[in-house]
DNA sequence: TCCTAGGTCTGCAAGAATGCATGGGAACAG
DNA sequence: CTGTTCCCATGCATTCTTGCAGACCTAGGA
């Protein structure tokens, strides 16, 4: 069995298309369309549901897919152990963060990564799903939430609170609120998706509200950056975790003295990869960082 | 990084040469240099030292290879998984044996097998080390001692007892034992190996010596067959376990009231494959083989 | 109903990997 | 010390795979 056909094969059952595995591998869907037929023939039994959206795995399919799972697993793995060999960390690193932290507080700040370790390739994935970190989807993750499986190591690296922000603007039309009750006068600007475990910040739908129900948003963004787009642009309030907005932003914050809902970020990497050399200049960094950033706050 | 090219890399690893991993792939030898010189060239360190008797794994080899095993288990569960569709067992089998029990009792009965199971393509490896079931190198296993991994499956097949056997040549010279004493006019053909465990056969030598030290054999192989193979010729008394001679075979049992060491043996395989319809029809086959021996016994 | 978008399959020329034959080096036996 | 025997590396003709371009199919929207 011809494992180039396989990892082929792989492609297409993640990517759900011949098309984009063929991207993903760099060659030319024909080529992958013909590697696919060959297996196909050689098992004498067909991979997929050829659908005119894409591709649907059959039952040997998903044996199949299996099995190449762990095989790409057993490649990323050697393939970030091959990486850690030498005296400085060099290689590719792949690490991933939630979209608002990733895009906020760490990218501005990812220079002194860059800069400190230049033979490191940094590949960071921003984005709020979990990646799998065992199967080294991602070799190292940051997270809003602790990790339950003891194959993985983790950090609290901080905690956040949230704050309640608009333009000046805004505040113009609707005067600044004194009291939580003083919000039942403001437009709200909501996060809200299907990942319920974000949910966490919508506390301007609740602050002071007690036994009432929450208020209705304005506005509802599954996306917390955009939330802050619109709170500069005067849509109204959004309550967004404080590392969202810079000092001089051009927002105000609102109810300064009123503890809003808070949560921790924890850097977190399977065990495996407790001696690598990329992971712990990712860790030093991320500590660095936040000592100056506590400092400043 | 390229899947074929890690395969070559394994099967180099596997064989420590690259015209022997050639041959196992079925491709050139050039072809397996220029495949490893890429990878080598890939990640910037060499993979083998080059001997002038084949390769020697560099560390870099050792963590590639222990990742390319991984892969090559996957690819041999899964075949063995896809084999297993469809209603008749059929597809590729590899099972494995003792040498001796294998060549003197399983091999002159799979004709029972091969013409009940048509489309199965049995693979019989008679070997006295045991292959790991759990990376499928095979599929099940005929042992004389059972597992201790709780991830396999075991099944007590019978309970073998140790004769004494000469030829009649040679008794004409050297007259049948009457008592264990009397071995000691005899000549000894003895089981010896570096496998411990195969100890237990040498009766020969302790029956009826008590506390005195063992008989000097005048023979000592490491292969049973051969050890029938020499009583038969006339060499001496050797003490091997009752399925290795046939009835009118040729050789005379001694002190047939005599009972000697006994042991058991199993059929093994992974619990993954509880379900594999070639396991079962193996089985199946194992067990009704032992009704007719018994049987005739 | 037709058109578009997104996807897969196929013919043909270009390009990459293969096999063969050869050269060279290291171990071992005589 | 020399011949022999295993090995691995490399040049060249060949084969096989790839990429490109276009045909074809289906779902969904105008």
């Amino acid at each position: 069995m011809d494992w180039d056909k396989l990892k082929s094969f792989h492609a297409a059952a993640e990517t759900g298309s011949l098309t984009a595995a063929g991207e993903r591998l760099k060659i030319s869907q024909s080529a992958v369309s013909r590697q696919i037929a060959a297996l196909e023939d050689q098992i004498k039994s067909p991979l997929f549901q050829r659908h005119a959206r894409g591709l649907i795995l059959t039952e040997a399919g998903r044996v199949l897919h299996r099995a190449t799972a762990e095989m790409a697993s057993s490649v990323r793995h050697v393939e970030s152990a091959l990486n850690d060999t030498g005296e400085t960390p060099h290689g590719e690193f792949h690490a991933t963060a939630p979209l608002a932290f990733g895009s906020a507080w760490l990218v501005p700040r990812l220079h002194h990564f860059t800069e400190a370790y230049p033979r490191i390739n940094l590949r960071l994935s921003l984005n709020d799903r979990e990646y799998d970190l065992l199967t080294l989807e991602a070799e190292c993750a940051i997270r809003l939430r602790a990790a339950t499986n003891a194959d993985l190591i983790q950090r609290k690296l901080m905690k956040v609170h949230t704050g309640l922000y608009a333009s000046p603007e805004y505040l113009k039309t609707h005067r600044a609120p004194e009291r939580p009750e003083d919000l039942d006068r403001h437009s709200i600007i909501a996060y809200g998706d299907e990942q319920e475990h974000m949910k966490g910040v919508n506390w301007a739908q609740r602050a002071g509200r007690d036994d009432r129900p929450e208020r209705e948003p304005i506005l509802t963004l599954n996306n917390v950056p955009a939330m802050v787009i619109a709170a500069r642009a005067g849509v109204g309030v959004a309550a967004v975790p404080e590392y969202m907005v810079e000092p001089n932003s051009g927002l105000v914050r609102l109810l300064p003295n009123e503890v809003g809902p808070h949560f921790d970020i924890y850097f977190i990497y399977p065990s495996d990869l407790r001696r690598s050399k990329r992971i712990a200049a990712f860790r030093d960094f991320l500590t660095a960082q936040l000592k100056v950033y506590n400092k400043a706050a």
